[in-house]
DNA sequence: TATTAATTGCGACCGGTGTTCGCAGTTTAG
DNA sequence: CTAAACTGCGAACACCGGTCGCAATTAATA
């Protein structure tokens, strides 16, 4: 009995046979970004969007399959902010780069993104068109398609958790991660753990922060940079030996050689979240 | 007023003069982990909890301030899973991914791990001895302590997202999987986003799918590489291959500083064996 | 030893959540 | 004009995390 489908992208808004709506998944979808956006995730309740659309909490039941379908649909609606007219320059890694600069600056916009669970493949409307975007941004790069996927997802990661490194840097610290800090700093200083107050103690106390922009676009050219290139030119020797424990930087590339297997298992990714 | 501590592990785990708790923390947290591994973050409720215990589920916050406390248990002892007497090879890079692996293990055995809220900063005494691990592991490289705690940071992040697509690569595709994937190829195909469909159709049906342990580790090797040179050496000895089209351009900075964001290094678990 | 204070176990409850059901009202197709 | 399809929604269900107050128990104190 043909059931009907399971995401919000194939099964139809509305019939054409009873009354007219009310609203709009669009309606339903500012909404709760709106109240996202206002008071994190989990202020976005079914009765909290149904108050704010001054209707009933069950009507929502028409416009949407269930709260799984408003975070898909809010999760595209934001994927859609990201700007894909920017025209690509030809180098995959600058190009990248740029893109996730401009996601980043979505998730610093929208701080409950990363809150949302993280289900495989969310992927709506404006999501692919993302995709599309990064991997016309590799088109040059000689890599199977499901490698460029993973790229495009291990991207996605690091923007998110840079942007949660911003955003935490600059909000108000809470209780609870003062308590955590200071439980830090006092197991650091029973010296067990010498590297962790190293680490710790070097840290002036106003912080010299580097332009965090700077600091994200320049870490991120390495990682893509370093995944970008493709396997065949890339050939080179594994590391056999082992240099001296404490060398000034023991830190040697070495690039391995692999054979350029194409296709790899299954493609996790979640390009825009 | 001296309110008690906010975190667990402040917390003393009793108190001295009423009558001996019939259970303890660690039970606690073997119930809820265990419940966790069976049906996921979501099957870890208090009552369930209780009901597993044999208790009622008032009396969980007598050794818990709540569920948060329980999610900081949990996380800390499936840290402490990891194993950390392998001993330092001497290279940091090389270390490190043997670090990330043994983590990525823990992951793939505890599958909720990344459904944990990410609370900035969830480290308990084990995620403590995770960090000055992996910190020891890059004493040789000169950089600033808040520089190589991102690193760790970034690390983790990367090994969630990796665990995350070899898990949803094994377990069965559920309904919502297949009509995702679905919805993608539908929209592939509709041929507004070419190459989208070049990279879906590249997959050919039965996957070579090269060993995911060795794509991890490649993978992993490249980005820490880029990531643990120090930008001194950096600046005079770009890298010595660079050959895709991309210009090598030598990203060449001051010493830089950054607050740190260390976020949980969740991971690791060995419980027989 | 007797007293007192601290602590535990827990039934009952509160306000919140996502979701379902059934029905009245509305619109369109035939 | 009838009938089918659809919408709005009040009411309810089954959970959830968390709190309160009290009886029972233990340990420190006098």
């Amino acid at each position: 009995m043909a059931q009907e489908p399971v995401t919000v992208w194939t099964r139809a808004e509305r019939g054409a046979r009873g009354r007219l709506p009310a609203h709009s998944r669009a309606d339903l979808t500012a909404v709760a970004v709106e109240l996202a956006d206002r008071g994190g995730l989990s202020a976005v309740s079914m009765r909290q969007v149904a108050k704010e659309l001054g209707t009933g909490q069950a009507s929502l039941y028409r416009y949407v399959s269930g709260r799984d379908d408003l975070l898909d649909l809010m999760t595209d609606a934001v994927a859609g902010e990201i700007d894909l007219d920017v025209p690509l320059h030809g180098d995959p890694v600058a190009d990248l780069v740029a893109l996730a600069a401009r996601a980043k600056a979505v998730h610093l916009r929208h701080p409950w993104l990363p809150d949302i669970p993280p289900e495989p493949l969310r992927l709506g409307p404006r999501g692919v068109d993302y995709l599309e975007y990064a991997l016309r941004a590799m088109a040059s790069v000689r890599l199977p398609g499901p490698a460029k996927m993973e790229i495009v997802a291990l991207m996605s990661a690091l923007v998110a958790q840079f942007a949660r490194a911003e955003i935490q840097g600059s909000r108000a610290t809470t209780d609870r991660q003062a308590a955590q800090a200071a439980y830090l700093s006092q197991t650091a200083s029973q010296g067990d753990h010498p590297h962790v107050a190293a680490a710790m103690a070097e840290h002036p106390g106003t912080a010299p922060a580097e332009d965090p922009q700077r600091l994200f676009e320049r870490t991120m050219r390495r990682v893509l940079t370093g995944l970008v290139v493709d396997d065949i030119t890339a050939a080179g020797v594994e590391d056999v030996e082992t240099p001296a424990a404490h060398d000034a930087q023991g830190t040697r590339d070495a690039p391995e050689a692999h054979e350029a297997d194409p296709r790899d298992p299954t493609v996790g990714k979640r390009p825009e979240q």
